[in-house]
DNA sequence: GTATTATTTGAGGATGGACTCAAATTCGTC
DNA sequence: GACGAATTTGAGTCCATCCTCAAATAATAC
């Protein structure tokens, strides 16, 4: 009966077979490795079914056009992201300012694997832009709420600017692994420094009360 | 004759009147608009023609075709990035590195109107990153120059890593002055005290040798 | 004023990519 | 093994956008 329950134009189904979840694993593994690769607008449905190993039918029986793709990767991408900052704030009360600031800065670069495609996301220009602040707010909340684990005394406001200026470096950092940059070879490790010096100086007042 | 004479494909031409320059002129405005606002690959030759009150025929005239444009305004940053460097150093040696660093961090959004379509090109993916490569290694070199000229005994390969940390930051910055962020309103601040940090931190030891 | 050259114009060709759909096939169940 | 439902297939439609070009017009030189 195909109910569409939920969520999805006309033409969206769930896969209701495990040969249909498996297709669906499929599909989003390729569409993210190439959205990653190429970027959001490069990246073609036919392209994706051809690394998928399905044909583009297949693709649009379980999405009803491309951004409802990009949709379920940010959702994934965000579920990867939230837990592992709660992970992270469970550990955070035991961490050094110093140490706090190495473990988020690789926090993206160590998570690659599993959100391949977020910053090519993040990047693209669509109409829809609200899933792509809902994924930064989170990202923003998980980081502050690990900083104030961390610096127990922080201001909630002041942790949520701490955060986006942490979150911004951690992108940089996966942008500078990213890329091969050959003149440039000591930069990420003076991004780190960078990273390290701010954290310190910003939530060391709010250590042990 | 239109003899084509050093770049450029088959069918772009130079201006060789005073109405053709201002035509080009036009065209280049509208389409740095358009590309900032809406991102390269968005942004139509025909959308770009209708804002500058020309029709397409007219930009197809100046320009072989769409990456030409972006070509050509990435080409014009760069000039102007270099002139704001050279500048910028002549003045270096009488800053300290903090106010240095305030000064760094700001130039990006000092520049924005002159050069409100870089972001946008950066970003953009093409086949061609050569351009692209240029544009970055140019604002590199000057900004490690200005660093260099601060900090007299900075080793060079060092001020180029710092000078792309820099870089990086004032991205940033840019970025987050453009889009609005209502969660994050300290953030542009926090920004700015993690730079002065830094690069106070990092240039303090090669003063006055 | 005439010849020459630069510029403008806009309809239309060519291409590529998002999306459709009806028929074929496979899978699960009784 | 027969039936219905889920899945697969891929040719085909539609449309947006890049780019062409030959004819019209405007500017300049003489």
């Amino acid at each position: 009966m195909d109910s569409n329950s939920s969520r999805g134009k006309r033409t969206s189904l769930q896969p209701l077979r495990a040969a249909g979840r498996q297709r669906v694993e499929e599909l989003l593994e390729a569409a993210s490795d190439l959205m990653a690769e190429r970027g959001y607008e490069a990246t073609t449905m036919a392209e994706i079914a051809a690394r998928a190993g399905a044909k583009i039918g297949s693709l649009y029986r379980f999405f009803p056009n491309k951004e409802a793709v990009a949709d379920t990767l940010v959702q994934r991408h965000i579920a990867v992201l939230e837990d592992e900052c709660a992970a992270l704030a469970k550990r955070a009360a035991t961490l050094p300012p110093d140490v706090l600031a190495d473990v988020l800065i690789e926090l993206l670069v160590t998570l690659h694997p599993r959100v391949k495609s977020l910053s090519a996301l993040m990047e693209a220009r669509t109409d829809k832009m609200e899933i792509r602040d809902r994924a930064r707010g989170h990202a923003i909340a998980g980081i502050a709420a690990a900083l104030r684990v961390c610096a127990p005394g922080l201001d909630e406001a002041l942790a949520r600017d701490i955060a986006a200026v942490v979150l911004n470096t951690m992108k940089i950092l996966r942008g500078m692994l990213a890329k091969d940059a050959p003149a440039t070879l000591g930069a990420p490790e003076e991004l780190r420094r960078m990273n390290r010096l701010y954290l310190s100086d910003r939530l060391a007042p709010f250590r042990n009360i």
